[in-house]
DNA sequence: GCTCCAATCGCATGTACAGGGTATTTTTCG
DNA sequence: CGAAAAATACCCTGTACATGCGATTGGAGC
């Protein structure tokens, strides 16, 4: 059986060297390319592949969100990352959102054959130094404490915030923790303050950023 | 310069078979062995080794004790766990206590070494078994998505969402990006309309939530 | 007892925002 | 080329917001 595999990927000469590498090799075939995130999202709808791989510097959007569709999608059995030096930081992402491989660029074709032959047989192809950088992760999964400049919200300022993020407007969140408006917009200016901002958008990023507000459930 | 491996492992074949290929091989030397955890452990105070290589399935201790206490002691650059089918679940508990690579048994004697070569190098040697299962474990915080697909914003969508975050009003932004306010104003409705959201604050935590806004320095 | 601070409440002002329309140009893609 | 999507621009209305200020209360700690 062949397998087949669709490519996302940008740069016209990447695209062909791929192609022309899945075309000599008689176990696969190229079931189609798509050149932008836009273009790749709307073929997710047809598309079933075994292998699809995905450049995440896409000029016109989200390579981990396309990622994220096509696990959704289950377009695929597998899906490979295929990314250049540098942007080793969206590896957790990208495996997150179900990449089950990471490649860099730059190796020989006969890498990248070899990582497809690997995830049709079930397994999992990272670079050494992808590898690398998962080790480093796994091991220091929590260092959000970056010293003790983090601004100290109170207790109330933070359970302000966090309504703000929900997109309560100031009244809706006096009501629910049961306090005046005028408290509430008291409590937005000392977060504005002691977070050096002054809108409730930059407020919520700044509140991400520095760990003061979690994550939701997207 | 030669490599110098030091090998915990209880099962005698198979601590004669890693020290025929090590010894077989010009480039690295045994430094010794230990088939307990009793006697590993009170070997570490004189042992300094290129290589460690563990075994987890010792009969008398546990195996993630002895990496710990290895690795806190530098005995050697690099660890290794080498280990049984099965005992995958021990796979993030050896690195965190500080494993640096992962291999199943049951491989040819070339892997082994190839291994010991590649950690040798700076490398992170993982059996692909093993690399599959930390993409399982990265990938289960992941909270399961309630079908509903990504929104799509576009281009400009998400660059009126990332200057929100950064705290811009409208007409700020329209300058920045050389547009008309009135035109910020209807990116922002279709950003909420696609987010399914109503204020500037959830907008940008549902966007980063979906890993549309990118995080920033904190 | 006194101070500090979180938490509370209040007022006033000008601006920004959300949300409802409609319509034109430019880009992209088949 | 022609259709579709994206990007652009405009108007209006009522509301929410940001931000200036002052003031009281209750608890923690010295």
């Amino acid at each position: 059986m062949t397998t087949s595999v669709y490519l996302v990927e940008d740069d016209p000469h990447i695209r062909e060297f791929v192609a022309a590498a899945v075309a000599g090799d008689p176990g696969m075939t190229m079931a189609g390319t798509a050149a932008t995130f836009r273009r790749a999202v709307s073929a997710l709808d047809s598309l079933k592949v075994n292998v699809l791989i995905v450049d995440l510097g896409l000029p016109d959007g989200n390579g981990i969100d396309l990622i994220r569709r096509a696990y959704a999608a289950k377009v695929s059995d597998w899906i490979l990352v295929f990314s250049v030096l540098g942007e080793e930081s969206k590896v957790v992402a990208a495996i997150k959102a179900g990449a089950q491989g990471y490649l860099l660029k730059g190796g020989p074709p006969a890498e990248l054959l070899r990582a497809i032959r690997q995830v049709a047989e079930g397994h999992a192809p990272i670079s050494p130094s992808i590898a690398r950088h998962l080790l480093k992760i796994l091991r220091e999964p929590e260092v959000p404490k970056s010293g003790a400049l983090v601004p100290l919200l109170t207790n109330r300022e933070v359970q302000v915030l966090e309504l703000i993020a929900q997109g309560f407007i100031n009244s809706e969140i006096a009501e629910r923790l049961s306090i005046a408006p005028y408290t509430v917009s008291t409590h937005v200016r000392n977060v504005y303050q002691k977070l050096e901002v002054h809108a409730r958008g930059q407020a919520v990023a700044k509140g991400r950023d520095l760990g003061i507000l979690s994550r939701g459930h997207p």
